[in-house]
RNA sequence: CGCGGGGUAGAGCAGUCUGGUAGCUCGUCGGGCUCAUAACCCGGAGGUCGUGUGGUUCAAAUCCCGCCCCCGCAA
């Protein structure tokens, strides 16, 4: 089939290599315009882009999708099928009927659960031990099409948002080569999502990121696997704001409030209380410098043991 | 020309404003102590302070200029 594929991070690369390496024909790669993603303002192409270049596919951006002039492009295009893939802007009805097979989206949650722009992030900050990808029909309401595949993968309770994602990619360039097939040869059944089981969860914001030691250290250790790489989780310290890469639960200390340092030491350890539990962070960044283990953060930014985060 | 921070021993940092002996916490090597140690004591090695053998100066890690690399914010 001629495909026209819809994708912007690195989480859409493996699919679109996948497409590329099928039967199909992917006819054009559209993708987010480039933005300012480095200092000084220059811009750089997204994941997405790099690749489509790379292999010499016809790239297309659009500032808005839903105009007059993108549609008219796209339908030139004559594909038989759109596939996005974190895409990055909604559609409008008229592009999802502008294709005989419309649009297929490969979305990275076990719908109807963790419909939304971040379903990866909250699951681990909701402590899934499930995760999964759907290809499902993309309907005008958001993550809300038929299931056309759907395939979960077990978490071992340590991988961060960034790691889940590369685990998740790969199924996602498996599944929606089989979708493909199935959608071309009449055999792909679509299987309404049920509606009591729906969730949905809100795009994440670089506020959402600061740590509340109030919750239990099993909360704040998915939260941080959730948060990372972006938005980041992060406290407060006199150096200034520290971002915490990961952490581990251990044993809290009777009589300890919550955010107490209860242990700063480069050798044995940087462990705060929590509601229930304490945390022991592993990997840290301080402001101005690069990702460090604890000890190295502690070696050259002592903090004192019994101070308040 | 978006804003800002940084590059000093193997690691993490201080010192730079107010130029004048290269410092701290570790690691490492050697020795000692201890039933024992992620403990303690003694001693040593290790740095052209990112770079230009750039400018100012009697004197530059420190002040001025160019370049390279890293990080945060913003988007």
């Amino acid at each position: 089939m001629k495909v026209i594929y819809l994708g912007t991070p690195a989480f859409a690369v493996k699919p679109l290599e996948a497409i590329l390496n099928s039967p199909n024909e992917v006819a054009a790669v559209i993708t987010q315009p480039d933005k300012p993603n480095a200092r000084g303002n220059k811009a750089l192409p997204c994941a997405v882009k790099a690749y489509a270049v790379e292999k010499g596919l016809r790239v297309l951006q659009f500032g808005r999708i839903r105009d007059a002039a993108a549609v008219d492009t796209i339908r030139s295009l004559n594909a038989d099928i759109m596939v996005t893939c974190a895409y990055g802007q909604i559609l409008s009805q008229e592009i999802l009927e502008l294709t005989r097979y419309g649009v297929i989206n490969i979305h990275a949650s076990l719908l109807p659960k963790y419909r939304g722009s971040s379903p990866v992030q909250w699951a681990l900050i909701n402590g899934e031990k499930e995760v999964g990808v759907t290809i499902m029909q993309t309907a005008y309401e958001v993550d809300s099409g038929d299931i056309i595949l759907q395939e979960s993968i077990s978490l071992d309770g340590n991988e961060n948002a960034e790691e889940t994602l590369n685990k998740l990619s790969p199924l996602g360039a498996r599944l929606i080569v089989k979708a493909l097939d199935l959608i071309e040869s009449g055999k792909a059944v679509f299987l309404p999502q049920e509606k009591d089981n729906v969730t949905h969860f809100p795009m994440l914001k670089k506020a959402d990121g600061k740590m509340d030691f109030n919750k239990t250290a099993i909360e704040l250790k998915n939260f941080i696997r959730g948060m990372n790489p972006w938005p980041g989780a992060y406290t407060q310290t006199k150096y200034g704001i520290l971002k915490i890469k990961s952490a581990e639960v251990v044993e809290g200390k009777s009589g300890a409030v919550s955010g107490e340092v209860i242990l700063s030491n480069p050798k044995q350890g940087f462990v705060i209380q929590c509601a229930e539990g304490a945390i022991s962070l592993l990997c840290v960044q301080g402001e101005n410098a690069k990702e460090m283990s604890f000890a190295d953060f502690l070696r050259g930014k002592p903090i004192d043991t019994g101070t308040a985060l």
